[in-house]
DNA sequence: CCATGATCATGG
DNA sequence: CCATGATCATGG
């Protein structure tokens, strides 16, 4: 049987720590884990809408901050928490990174931000259903993922979609509904934040600064896979 | 019903 | 503003 989770004091030394402490979270509502770690279960979400994953950082050992790097550089391994249903689809995308909209010229699929993040990935699947409190919220079964060759050309096909409209200018023209694992959209406090890009005629101009977001048919299709290797 | 576009908190 | 952590809210 797996130890009570303890909030974690040191950053985990090998992966074989961090599937420890991540499976020593699962079956616990997120309310436990709170008041475990003093820290107050919000009623809801909406003003708190990093609290989960933050809450989950404290128990793993992750050097909490705003450093643009994985979350274990030293394992390799990003941690992404995900909000699903009992039945394990999940109920929002995914974001990834932010991206620059300049300077793309010459960057290959294996430098970008995007590949670097999703190399290894730590999935915490979490209770995310709206009319269950956050408190009441359990944690599911975690598992480590690294894309398979098909995998991999899916992110990098819409990537390198994206990026080229990047370049040449059409970033304003770039929707949600570009890519079938990953999409570009807005990442920002409001829709009045600006940030630099190119325009349609080359020239800098200014535009709301944008993010990947892995698609949902995607991340539940990892969900699935994970679902049935545990099986 | 659900994906897209918009938004919230925090630290630097 | 930018990067971290994401979810909200409404139009289609």
């Amino acid at each position: 049987m797996n130890d009570l989770p303890q909030v974690a004091t040191a950053a985990p030394s090998d992966i074989a720590q961090l599937m420890a402490r991540a499976h020593a979270l699962a079956g616990m509502p997120l309310g436990w884990l709170a008041s475990h770690a003093g820290w107050i279960t919000p009623a809801n979400l909406s003003r708190h809408k990093g609290w989960s994953g933050q809450l989950i950082e404290l128990y793993l050992g992750a050097s909490a901050g705003s450093k643009p790097q994985q979350d274990f550089p030293e394992l390799g391994v990003e941690l992404k928490t995900i909000p699903v249903t009992p039945e394990g689809k999940p109920l929002e995308t995914t974001f990834v990174c932010v991206t620059p909209l300049t300077g793309l010229n010459g960057v290959r699929w294996e430098d970008s931000n995007v590949r670097n993040k999703l190399r290894q990935v730590l999935w915490i699947p979490i209770d995310g259903r709206r009319e269950v409190a956050p408190a009441d919220r359990m944690i599911g079964t975690p598992f480590l993922w690294r894309p398979n060759a098909i995998e991999d050309q899916l992110l990098r096909q819409d990537w390198e979609e994206i990026t080229e409209m990047i370049i040449l200018g059409q970033v304003q023209a770039i929707t949600a509904r570009h890519g079938q694992v990953l999409q570009l959209r807005p990442k920002a406090a409001n829709s009045k934040v600006l940030t630099e890009a190119i325009g349609p005629d080359g020239a800098r101009i200014q535009t709301l600064p944008r993010g990947y977001y892995l698609k949902t048919n995607f991340t539940a299709a990892l969900l699935q896979q994970a679902l049935q290797r545990s099986s």
